[in-house]
DNA sequence: CCACCTAGGCGG
DNA sequence: TTAAGCCGCCTAGGTGG
């Protein structure tokens, strides 16, 4: 089946606005990242000529003429919203600001700290002043709209009043923002809960509500619509519902199965012998099989009436994607991949059909038998509904790989009542022509002798390898449109240009030459789990809880091939700078940026509890805004088999091969210059025998599976993560109106100074930190004594408040027996398994052990730390005291390494500088600078990934 | 030179 | 209502030993 890529629409005529803003956001392909902004750097200037010269009549005042102005970061109205308004309003839109000077006005809701300070000497308004202005149709005094407040003439808020600054400038933006509090109101449960309680948790909601950001607040509205909800990651079945319904994931989870299965009937039946080595000299035969528009083909087999119509097969009927069209259709110039919208107005008549996933299975298992039962040299699944063979032994000629084609094509038609086209070669890339050339429901072979003409007319782009972005760069370096132009290229400049493999296979592929033969299949190295659609958060908790699911999928998956991983990696789609906040398709992902996070493992794991952990970090470490998070990913990778169905025979495994090791890495399957050597030899040389591994224990230990997702695992999870409020209530046993009644504004000067101890400890980790740093390099490798040692040492927590140093090897802080009572009984013993089990593998980076929680003035939930905060910075207007600072520093530094909880230094940290937003108090600035600084120090030392913030 | 990372591309 | 943009593999190119 040929799937197509999205290709670009431009629209015809004159562009509107919609459709400017669709075309360069959503054209360009679904993570398409290349030259992305020079082209549209490009295509924007241009539409600003173009808007500038249709002005004739749609020119709706001059207002703002003389005026030159820039459009910054997220804005309400939509930054081309704005720049119409603009436009049409006489003023002179500036695009990429190079030369502030020659700058009037910038336009931006919020600008961050270091913006603020690079824009000081500038008019710096908010939409709202390009609103008004029209509204009234004169200029008004843009003082009132400052989106940043000169520092010397601002006097200074109170607590309180800081607060109510904060809420009119949301609402000023969401004129809906009155609705919230019913909204909420009505959210919430109120039966079992008490009236003073259900009171608290509104005050509270708004109250978070408040610090969203504008695209988290733009998914709160949006997620307040019931139906769209259900349609989302909000909905806990939305994993289960997606994957029933995504022909993507379909034909991945087809084709993996497939590999498997045909491997297994081939080698059992004994119909499909193991590929034979020694034919690699002599000349082959490859068949390419590939149905008709399968999808669409399936759907109308048993209506004739359908199909002689256009008929394409899709979800929807506005922005959704084509999967497959008939030729009916593609005579409207139809293609897959399009939206429906398009290809209806393209052919009104355009008969739309619903996808049968279990047809197109049914329908593939008669399709593969007719091949099995075809005599065959190696049968190779490409998908649900293609595949290759090589004939070699079994043809003299390329009219008896006709003559076979037709009796499968026969076979297949009188089974399926589908058609397949079948293309026929001396390797897979002439195959592949070659189907190309005989679809619709035809046979065709490319002689080797005619290989290099027939190739001369061909577009670049119909080499397989050959995308979008390739056959782009191709054509801009080299004027190369066919693969005549690209065979006149020199061997040496495509291999400089695309890289040395690359170009390689370029050079070989335009010339016919096939590098990548047909071969037996190597074992899966990775198991991935992505969702790019549907995922919408408002806050940080529900991306974690999307996660939680989303690594179970993962785990399922992994356990239904019995395997561990050594490496996870995070994977998120982050919604693209100006990109809007509701894409052209409905809960798509939009234009996004790409961004993933990895973490190694020194032992294979698979449990839910350490990888979570890890992914917490991952997830913090990359730094996105909850709203503006559009797709998520897990991938595990250096995966190995899990020891414990040991016994159970496994095909797919190679033989000879030690169960437990890390599959061939990329290094040494690719690399022709190791040809001749086998696996096996690499592995010995880099793979520790067993006896070596004798302090990291290569086997995981399995945690007892009631212990997966259980109470305690909750409880040692960050408070923010606990979901709701009012389980947060209930953990905690805090009510939320017990605010510090008031505070000695010098509490904080009162405090112990720094402890010796501690200063010792930080001094001593520092030390460790490059030993440390080594051992993760990689996995199975022998740790020293001495670093374990002092890693012992480095965990050993709570010194401060337990400053009896003996006490260190017990193993059980008072902080974790005070949480431990709180449980029912069962699941202490749980608990204390698990600890018991974390003794032998101290040196592991994520341990099971429930973190102690480090208390700051007898404080230690987020809630109740912000409103010190809050306090500490209310009370010190003009900067804060440089030892509480320190102090301040040393705790979160603690909470990163003791606690480990980098979603609490991450929240305090914000909040610092939510609260410093509006007054931007030079000396606060730099005291959060000095915060973040030792955070990032101790995240260093404890071997994660920096925080990042803002 | 190696091992590791992240980004990007491709196909079905 | 809309809609269901996955997943495994490869290569390049940077970093740090």
């Amino acid at each position: 089946m040929a799937l197509q890529r999205k290709k670009r629409e431009h629209p015809t005529g004159n562009a509107d606005f919609n459709e400017l803003e669709d075309d360069a956001y959503e054209s360009v392909g679904f993570h398409d990242h290349g030259d992305y902004f020079e082209r549209k750097k490009r295509k924007l200037q241009n539409q600003n000529a173009a808007l500038y010269r249709g002005m004739g009549e749609s020119s709706v005042s001059n207002i703002f003429e003389g005026l030159s102005m820039a459009i910054n970061g997220y804005t309400n109205p939509s930054y081309s919203e704005l720049r119409t308004m603009i436009i049409q309003n006489g003023g002179t839109f500036v695009q990429y600001v190079g030369k502030k000077t020659s700058l009037s006005f910038l336009i931006c809701s919020f600008l961050t700290p270091s913006k603020a300070n690079q824009w000081k000497h500038h008019k710096v308004v908010t939409p709202q002043w390009i609103v008004d202005c029209i509204r009234n149709q004169k200029l008004l005094p843009w003082t009132n709209y400052r989106a940043v407040h000169p520092v010397a003439s601002q006097s200074l808020l109170s607590f309180s009043d800081a607060f109510k600054e904060v809420v009119p400038q949301i609402s000023e933006q969401h004129h809906e923002s009155s609705e919230v509090e019913d909204q909420t109101q009505d959210a919430l449960p109120s039966n079992d809960v008490g009236q003073t309680e259900t009171k608290k948790m509104n005050d509270e909601l708004p109250n978070s509500l408040k610090f969203l950001s504008r695209s988290a607040w733009h998914n709160y509205h949006l997620l307040n619509t019931p139906n769209i909800r259900k349609s989302t990651t909000q909905n806990p079945e939305f994993l289960q519902k997606f994957f029933n319904s995504s022909r993507l994931h379909h034909l991945s989870t087809w084709k993996t199965a497939l590999k498997e299965e045909i491997q297994i009937m081939t080698t059992s039946s004994g119909l499909t012998s193991v590929r034979n080595v020694k034919s690699i000299n002599t000349k082959h035969f490859i068949m390419h099989v590939d149905f008709d528009c399968f999808f669409a083909a399936v759907s109308t087999r048993n209506a004739s009436e359908l199909q002689l119509k256009p008929v394409a097969v899709a979800h929807g009927i506005k922005n959704s994607e084509i999967a497959s069209c008939n030729y009916e259709a593609r005579k409207y110039g139809i293609k897959n991949g399009m939206f429906v919208s398009t290809a209806k107005s393209l052919c009104p008549s355009l008969v739309l059909v619903d996808y049968d996933f279990d047809a197109y299975e049914s329908v593939s298992r008669e399709f593969y038998s007719v091949l099995v039962d075809t005599p065959n040299d190696y049968l190779k699944v490409i998908s649900i509904d293609e595949a290759l063979l090589d004939l070699t032994t079994h043809v003299q000629s390329f009219e008896d790989c006709a003559n076979i084609a037709e009796s499968i094509r026969k076979r297949v038609r009188t089974r399926t009542n589908c058609d397949v086209s079948v293309g026929i070669g001396s390797n897979v890339l002439l195959a592949r022509l070659a189907l190309r050339k005989a679809k619709p429901h035809n046979v065709f072979y490319i002689r080797d002798e005619d290989a290099y003409v027939y190739l001369q007319s061909l577009p670049v782009q119909d080499l397989p390898g050959v995308g979008p972005s390739q056959s782009s760069k191709l054509f801009d370096l080299y004027n190369a449109k066919t693969v005549g132009d690209l065979q006149k290229i020199n061997k040496h400049i495509l291999q400089k240009t695309f890289g040395a493999n690359y170009g390689l296979h370029l050079y070989n592929i335009s010339r016919g030459a096939d590098t990548n033969n047909i071969s037996n299949e190597t074992p899966r190295r990775s198991i991935s789990v992505d969702v790019n659609w549907g995922v919408r958060f408002v806050f940080l908790e529900d991306a974690m809880d999307f996660l939680k699911r989303l690594l179970q999928e993962l785990l399922n998956r992994m356990s239904k091939c019995d395997v561990a991983l050594h490496q996870l990696q995070l994977r998120v789609l982050k919604r693209a700078e100006n990109a809007p906040f509701n894409p052209i398709k409905y809960l798509g992902a939009g234009e996004v940026t790409p961004l993933t996070k990895s973490a190694m493992f020194t032992s294979a794991t698979k449990s839910f509890d350490i990888l979570y952990r890890q992914i917490v970090n991952l997830y913090i470490s990359l730094d996105v805004d909850p709203g503006d998070v559009r797709g998520i990913g897990l991938q595990a990778s250096k995966i190995v088999k899990d020891s414990n169905n040991e016994q159970s025979f496994n095909f797919n495994a190679p033989l000879k091969t030690p169960q437990k090791k890390i599959l061939p890495g990329l290094s040494n399957r690719q690399h022709t210059q190791g040809q001749g050597q086998e696996f096996d030899e690499i592995y010995e040389k880099k793979e520790p025998s067993p006896t070596d591994t004798t302090f990291v224990p290569s086997t995981p230990y399995n945690l007892p599976s009631a212990s997966q997702m259980s109470p305690s695992v909750l409880a040692q999870l960050p408070q923010s993560m606990q979901g709701s409020i009012k389980r947060q209530l209930e953990v905690q046993n805090k009510k939320f109106d017990e605010i510090p009644s008031k505070l000695d504004p010098l509490f904080l000067k009162e405090l112990p100074t720094p402890i010796r101890n501690e200063v010792k400890e930080d001094h001593e980790i520092t030390m460790n930190k490059r030993i440390k740093l080594k051992t993760h390099a990689r996995p199975n490798e022998k740790v020293p004594e001495e670093t374990v040692e002092k890693i012992q040492q480095q965990d050993a927590f709570q010194k401060m408040l337990r400053p009896n140093k003996k006490e260190k090897k017990k193993n059980l802080p008072q902080v974790d027996l005070q949480v431990l009572e709180e449980l029912p009984k069962e699941i202490q013993e749980s608990v204390l398994e698990e600890i018991k089990l974390s003794r032998y593998d101290l040196a592991r980076e994520v341990k099971m052990m429930p973190n102690p929680v480090v208390t700051f003035q007898q404080k230690q939930s987020i809630d109740d730390l912000r409103e010190l905060v809050a306090i500490w910075y209310e009370k010190s207007p003009r900067g804060p005291n440089s030892h509480d600072v320190e102090y301040f520093s040393r705790y979160l530094g603690r909470v990163v390494r003791e606690e480990r909880n980098l979603l609490k230094v991450q929240a305090l940290i914000r909040w610092l500088q939510q609260l410093n937003r509006r007054n931007k108090v030079g000396a606060w600035q730099m005291a959060i600078d000095r915060t973040v600084e030792a955070v990032q120090e101790a995240c260093l030392i404890r071997n994660t990934p920096p925080l990042v913030l803002l």
